[in-house]
DNA sequence: CTAAATTCCTATCTTGTCAATAGGTAATTT
DNA sequence: AAATTACCTATTGACAAGATAGGAATTTAG
């Protein structure tokens, strides 16, 4: 698959989050109990979180994690980008790739580079609020 | 990387085969040397492109492969989804998959089947024949 | 009929990432 | 002081990517 369970639980995490805003810090326990992931790798994917400023936690009791801007200013682009590895479409866009010297005959790199800015502005259409309310049905999607 | 090189590799071979399209059966050899891409790994790739029916080949003195249909009918989308093991959005969507009892309730579901339908359509949108035209910089995309 | 060319088939190897588990340390509150 | 919670580091097993290698089967040319 193309979203690892990285991203996709990420995601989860995120989006429950936000459906929990009002509680202020949430613990991680509550958050894995809920979504029925282990909290211990659900430990290893929220680092990548507050790593990249989209969530801060602190310690302690009454501690635990919580969204850092508005779930309707956050996007599903902001989350999997930073937990996908390497979200290109190929390696030769990857950062830090070796210069590939068919770049300038190469028949399919506008394609690629094109795929690349589809991917952003895809994921870029879908904020955490507007999946946190798709329970029940309605478009996630903005208008 | 999203497409691994097994995709970039065969959409290559497709674009050199349709560029030589009037020599009739060519050799896998002379796509490798004209590639710069090891004749033993296109091997592997072609092989997939065969038992899909986007290529055939024939064996002996003179033989080599052809495309099977024209340029114009066959999309980048025909040759990734053949050579990319599961181009799925994410492992709830591979074909096989045991079926998540989340997925009524799952926020994100959504906007994965979303994701499916637009890389199909994305793909979808780029032939061969304009990939094997875009060498000296016109548009890939079909009008 | 033989030799060369070519596809086709099977096996192996290395490397890296995913997905997850485990055990602990540091900070904070009650 | 004890409980709670985030944070840190290491390890494991499974699997796929990205090749490489050697040979068997088929066809044509001479």
């Amino acid at each position: 698959m193309i979203v690892s369970t990285k991203g996709r639980y990420a995601l989860r995490v995120m989006i429950d989050l936000a459906q929990h805003i009002e509680d202020g810090y949430v613990p991680l326990k509550e958050v894995a109990e809920r979504q029925g992931i282990s909290e211990k790798y659900l430990e290893a994917i929220i680092k990548l979180l507050v790593e990249n400023g989209l969530v801060s936690g602190i310690r302690g009791k009454n501690g635990g994690y919580k969204l850092l801007r508005e779930p309707s200013d956050i996007t599903a682009w902001d989350v999997i980008s930073v937990t996908e590895s390497d979200f290109n479409a190929v390696a030769c866009l990857s950062p830090g790739a070796p210069v590939c010297d068919r770049a300038r005959i190469c028949a399919t790199l506008p394609m690629w580079m094109d795929f690349n800015e589809e991917l952003k502005s895809f994921f870029g259409r879908y904020t955490i609020e507007g999946l946190a309310g798709t329970a029940s049905g309605e478009t996630a999607l903005q208008k």
